[in-house]
DNA sequence: CTTGGAATGTCAACAAGGCTGACATATTCT
DNA sequence: AGAATATGTCAGCCTTGTTGACATTCCAAG
């Protein structure tokens, strides 16, 4: 199993060594601390954290999406999410509003206070991105999105891949 | 500054839009929460966290490294840092010996037992990594490793390209 | 040799944000 | 009517981060 590709097999895998993969892990680990940094600060500022902005996130990309949608896709219990959405609603930064086919689901909403803490939090991180984008390429770009896309669950590849075909 | 490359401006800009942005984002987020789990349900059988992963891979990757060296590379606060070395010590994962030329100082290594668990640890996570890697392929792998490069904070990248230097 | 500073450890307190379990309420489905 | 679903809430626990204060040990400069 280890350093399974000590000898080559017709292809060069020598990018599969075990010392490969340890420089990926790691530059995994840098790099996720830098990706969540600014966000990080600024959300400090505002008494705000981590939390919270994921929970803002996907309600600016899905608004109107249910706490059941949110609980999939953020994989936390409804206790710890509650408590960030209450702590949002109460701020006026997200409406919550009773379905109209099913009075049950509560549907969420970015207030414009909380589209404007959204902007700056993704201005923030999209800057970071944008320059490691730009710095990369476009070729090392659609590489790391590949690397990225199979390195997750694959339940949650399948939402993730539906979330990008909003783009095609 | 949004949407700064709707206008293409001679070479194709379109991977930097701020939905590609935003794939790239939420491929971060997925990728590194795939990335986590699988050390982190093993850690979790065994009482221990990801600041306990953390701290036991920095010290494998750099056998008698010091209490002052791990500080800097995780980031975090030496109180932090000394709670989970103190479980650790007292599991006997861990052994803190006192510099020789310097007698303030701790020495960190891994002990026989500690190994073991970072073995098990690191074959996780390295399944996972390696998976996606040949998944994905050399090319996008180079993609991967430059672009999660350019997102690293400066001071990281230098002390990560110290690290990478091993390999050459 | 004394003193200042560096490296480390430790105690205490606090907060964010995970978790489980239990329970309430409203609504919808069967 | 009763089961299932969606949501909210209370209470308590854990990990892991934070600050602040203080002790110890040692090196090095004066």
């Amino acid at each position: 199993m280890n350093n399974s590709s000590r000898q080559q097999t017709g292809q060069n895998l020598l990018f599969l060594t075990d010392e490969q993969l340890r420089v990926g892990i790691e530059a995994m680990f840098f790099a996720y601390r830098g990706f969540t940094s600014d966000p990080d600060r600024i959300l400090a500022e505002k008494g705000y954290g981590r939390a919270h902005h994921r929970a803002i996130h996907f309600i600016q990309r899905s608004p109107g999406t249910t706490v059941n949608n949110l609980l999939a896709i953020l994989g936390v219990t409804k206790q710890s999410l509650n408590r960030v959405l209450r702590t949002l609603i109460n701020d006026d930064l997200v409406s919550s509003t009773v379905g109209k086919q099913d009075r049950r689901e509560r549907h969420l909403h970015l207030t414009v206070a909380g589209a404007e803490l959204e902007q700056i939090l993704s201005d923030a991180q999209r800057a970071r991105m944008r320059s490691a984008f730009r710095t990369a390429g476009p070729d090392a770009v659609a590489g790391f999105r590949t690397v990225l896309e199979a390195m997750m669950d694959d339940d949650i590849r399948r939402g993730y891949a539906t979330l990008k075909d909003g783009l095609e």
